[in-house]
DNA sequence: GTTCTAAATCTACAGATGTAGAGATGTCAC
DNA sequence: GTGACATCTCTACATCTGTAGATTTAGAAC
């Protein structure tokens, strides 16, 4: 637990996510990639994922005058530093206002329920094997 | 659909749960609700509620030389605007999944699970009454 | 009216972010 | 070694964000 979650902006989010998938990869592959739904030059994108590399979001590994890339966080540390800003921001910390907002807000089917469900009830055998940690 | 539900910084947060509170409101009131926590002087409160006020967030009226302050965003709509970006970038709207990563990374007690139970329940009974398609 | 004061206005500046052009350099193919 | 091409490096600039000092003004108190 080095890195304190990240949050990233729009154009970090699409960076990432094509060095997701494609990596290890150099910038001009995640040029290409990008393009069809941003297009931004190499510049931008080179430009942009330097500054990844600087707070620590990527990590560079020069070979020859080649820069490869890769993720330096995960999927999911990124998802729940996302998470987690929403909930300590707009939600003061409280999980279950945030639930209920989430699940008042967006259209779910029966079978989406049904799913909510067994997350629960999965949670719920993990507490019971490992009682109340702290109180 | 007025306004694309709005993403706030950390300092706009601040502020805009101080104008909640207090509104209407000018803004050294602001300042020195604030001010125990954020220690901000008047000029930068002032600042940033401007900024906010033109960016649509607040609203101002002034009235002599004083100007008041209200939330042109409710409670709800920023928070469903953090919950939105998250869903968006993070999980490419996939809300199973951004509620499982929530599930998962937080401690929750058996009383949270039972909330979170009947919060589905009372979904399922909306959907129920109201079966699919527009709400 | 002069002074005091609360509030406002104006201006500024550093750092982050989005965006990208211009030029340098390394590599391969002849 | 000369080109052609891929890739990199450097620099730049506008906008947004965090932060705040300096100056002005409107109203209150004498």
């Amino acid at each position: 637990m080095s890195t304190p979650l990240p949050e990233l902006t729009e154009a970090e989010w699409a960076i990432i996510k094509a060095v997701w998938d494609l990596e290890p990869c150099a910038a001009p592959s995640v040029q290409e990639h990008l393009h069809p739904s941003m297009n931004w030059t190499y510049s931008t994108v080179r430009t942009l994922m330097d500054r990844m590399v600087a707070k620590g979001l990527l990590s560079a590994e020069k070979i020859r005058n080649l820069t490869l890339y890769r993720a330096a966080v995960t999927r999911q540390q990124a998802q729940l530093g996302e998470l987690r800003y929403a909930l300590k921001h707009a939600f003061d910390g409280a999980l279950k206002p945030m639930v209920e907002t989430l699940l008042a807000s967006e259209k779910l089917s029966a079978a989406d329920l049904d799913e909510l469900q067994s997350l629960i009830d999965a949670r719920r055998k993990d507490s019971a094997r490992q009682p109340k940690s702290k109180r």
